[in-house]
DNA sequence: TGACCATTGTTCTAATGCGGACTATTCTGT
DNA sequence: ACAGAATAGTCCGCATTAGAACAATGGTCA
């Protein structure tokens, strides 16, 4: 992504800090999710799957940043790895049901709080409790801009 | 990226706003880099060329966010658009000097003012100056933190 | 019922994206 | 000077990524 480095501008000055500060959670997280042999999309598909009855691609697509057109590839090789599952559905032929297999689930629940639990730290050592809420609100004001 | 919804978590409960503020800013301006049939690296490299006498492959992976390994690919496509040059550096030849070439210049010239006073108003939208500085303040604590 | 339109998942293309391997070159310490 | 380490750019394998096109299926309305 473009960084103009734009200090005198009022308004823009907060594009680099929103960019470097997504970045550099981006590699933590990512350095993390690979320790665990999975890509950041196959970790999205498995966190979105964990806890429920399985869903559909279009839903799948919807709850994770994967697009639809990827999607078939990233649950191919997480069929591959033993981890989901493809299933008919029944009353419209069109749809697959992806749920996680047992083993999917065993790794979800290996790794999901201990994932979260790792980031944990990272807000906590920047932000006091009322930062956080601070940030958080000034967060969605930027992204319903941009969502408009 | 995984989107846990932790509204329980006083901590992770800015991880959302963080990835969903930046993933909203990110497709409005990728769409407008597209509209000038640019991929968002090579408006990077062009962006940051700009102004500039040019700079070896390493300065621009360093100042950019395409790694080295994929800036081969990208300088070939913009070589072959003509908005680019890659010449012999003189004292090291290891080096590759990059610049833009004239046509590269007045795509830059045209394109990058634009792009910037295209994204303003979504800024300006969202918060006021005061909140502009407290934004950034709060998210290069975040960066700062996870750069640790 | 039947034409028409929307939806679903897959496939395809072009371009990244990362990490590691590789060659050529330069630097460093002795 | 010379072996070894470091650096520069390229290339490769694997996995996305967006978006368009596609066939199969489902829904709608006259």
């Amino acid at each position: 992504m473009e960084l103009p480095d734009l200090k005198d501008d009022p308004y823009l000055k907060v594009l680099r800090p929103l960019v470097e500060a997504y970045l550099a959670f981006w590699r933590i997280d990512t350095r993390h999710i690979k320790s665990l042999r999975l890509t950041p999309s196959q970790f999205d598909v498995i966190a979105t799957l964990g806890d429920t009855e399985g869903m559909t691609c279009s839903e799948l697509s919807a709850h994770t940043l994967v697009t639809k057109g990827t999607l078939t590839g990233v649950l191919d090789r997480l069929v591959s790895k033993g981890l989901i599952r493809r299933d008919a559905m029944k009353g419209d032929r069109r749809c697959t049901k992806i749920s996680l297999t047992t083993k999917g689930d065993a790794l979800f629940r290996k790794t999901f709080a201990a994932h979260l639990a790792f980031l944990r730290p990272f807000f906590e050592r920047a932000l006091s409790p009322k930062e956080i809420d601070q940030t958080r609100a000034l967060l969605l004001r930027l992204r319903d801009s941009f969502q408009q």
